[in-house]
DNA sequence: CGGTATCCTCACTGATACTG
DNA sequence: CAGTATCAGTGAGGATACCG
């Protein structure tokens, strides 16, 4: 092979979308965009069946999540100004697509779980790093 | 009864691994993972090489996720007794899996940039969200 | 050259309380 | 029910200084 000697790297690879692709890479690993993303991935749902559905999460962080997804055109809200009010948020196609690209890294994620694992016990076995714990 | 039905979210999807998934999503949403994995893409660097290929990286960052993905099994640290140090990195396999995974992402993030831009700018023409901007 | 150790900041997150 | 406002804790990440 030729000597690659042309470092660049990443930025060469994402000319100028770099910037906005870290954004992306951010939102995806926020702690809850890709849960409330792929619970919505079944179907639409009410704010509170979402709150229900995503166990940890407190109102705020709900609101702030589905926010941003709205603003990004990620999902709908749909408010029916009846007595109880009634609020709906469903995924848009855009909101799909993301959801369909960010599978196949869970499916990554789950494939090479074992081997990761395995990766680990191995560094801390073979010494490779450190031993020490903790230095006391 | 329909007191509680079942939503069935993401932890039906992902029965276990969720929190491994997480841990995925977390570092490939971390700020250096991907920008340091994508740089190694391209071919083996030397640490010096890599730190300049990943511009606002510091030196403790690029320290720590190495040694991250070492751990992972998802790049190799090779260490060259010489005069002045070399040390070289190289993704492993299971590294390049995952680059291969994380790709598809940054390329719907490009394809759908500028959707979500007009989007964004939408939203805020429109003022769906807020008119007030603080409480007063 | 290739790290390691330490301090510091501040953005993300969560808990709580209140409103329409 | 569906938010909004505010306060406080945490820890990832940056700057700096030093070692092998």
């Amino acid at each position: 092979m030729a000597t690659q000697r042309t470092i660049a790297g990443p930025c060469t690879a994402w000319p100028e979308d770099s910037a906005f692709i870290r954004e992306v890479l951010d939102r995806i690993g926020d702690k809850w965009t890709v849960l409330v993303v792929s619970t919505l991935g079944a179907g639409p749902l009410r704010y509170s069946d979402l709150q229900a559905s995503v166990p940890g999460i407190s109102q705020r962080m709900l609101t702030v999540t589905l926010k941003e997804l709205e603003r990004d055109g990620l999902v709908t809200r749909t408010a029916y100004p009846e007595v109880p009010p009634r609020v709906v948020y469903e995924l848009t196609d855009l909101g799909r697509s993301l959801l369909a690209s960010v599978m196949p890294l869970a499916g990554w994620a789950a494939e090479h779980h074992g081997t990761i694992a395995a990766h680990r016990r191995a560094h801390a076995t073979t010494g490779v790093g450190r031993a020490a714990t903790r230095a006391g």
